[in-house]
DNA sequence: TTTACTTAGTTGCACAAACAACTATATGTC
DNA sequence: GACATATAGTTGTTTGTGCAACTAAGTAAA
């Protein structure tokens, strides 16, 4: 059927991902500049944590779009930093369960207000209705490879 | 203005490039399938070579959004690939210029190809205007960032 | 021409991703 | 219960990214 919208120019934009790159370290820098000592990755763990805590690893895969090695190496690392604890699960010991701690919990308003303030910037001047567009193709995209 | 167009949910995917992110992995493994031994972000490099060759790093910067040290290292392993060659510059000795090996340029067209399947794929069943919609924003999201 | 500044590229370090191979625990079947 | 199989998580390796600090080479001004 070849959907022949994708003459050369453009094609590189969309298999690197430009923007989303931009957002993303557009993000970090705020952190950075906040003294929040966090990745955009650390981040999109607590994210989902704060949503819902107490969730196994594998989870946090689904939840995340990443592999085990990932998220057991972003575990370790928000341990590290004292924002996660690995509670193994007494029904299942295969499973570990994530939790929050409380220095955790404190980043969340804070980050997640630096999170929108950086997609306002991103899309200032983008009219709402193309907005809406452009997150409906988004996620066609998504649901056609995965 | 606060382009309130952003709840909780809809944040993450834009953050963490969800889709370009699964365009990405889908495109490697069609590398792989096809046994080419290339990376997405190697042929991210390539890519603009075969638009123009012996250009500088400083230029493949400019070009793949990348900086310095990770032109370096993706010039570094495409070198050990033999795939392209660094030519000090004559007018100026900081600068290496860039060429492709025989042998790179007889991977555009059969990657070029994948990427462009790649994306067939990405953006089945979705209607082309909508498709330029998409386009726009994520190039006004960009320039909004960079 | 000596000094200061700028630009091009490299190196070290910490963090992350993808893949393969591994351990440990659970489950299902005989 | 003993076996095969599946699931949860870990570890090793290669590759890539972002930042800071560095070297080498060019430029401009005294």
């Amino acid at each position: 059927m070849s959907n022949n919208q994708f003459k050369k120019g453009e094609l590189y934009s969309f298999v690197t991902g430009k923007a989303s790159t931009a957002i993303a370290r557009r993000l970090q820098k705020k952190f950075n500049n906040a003294g929040l000592n966090l990745t955009i990755e650390q981040w999109s763990v607590l994210y989902h944590l704060w949503k819902q805590e107490g969730i196994s690893q594998q989870e946090l895969c689904n939840a995340t779009f990443r592999d085990k090695p990932s998220i057991t190496r972003l575990v370790d690392n928000l341990e590290k930093l004292d924002l996660v604890k690995r509670v193994a699960s007494e029904n299942d010991r295969r499973i570990n369960l994530i939790y929050l701690t409380k220095q955790a919990q404190k980043l969340q308003e804070q980050s997640m207000g630096l999170a929108e303030e950086t997609l306002n910037e991103a899309l200032e001047t983008v009219p709402a209705d193309k907005i809406d567009v452009c997150k409906e193709v988004l996620q066609i995209v998504y649901d056609n490879l995965k």
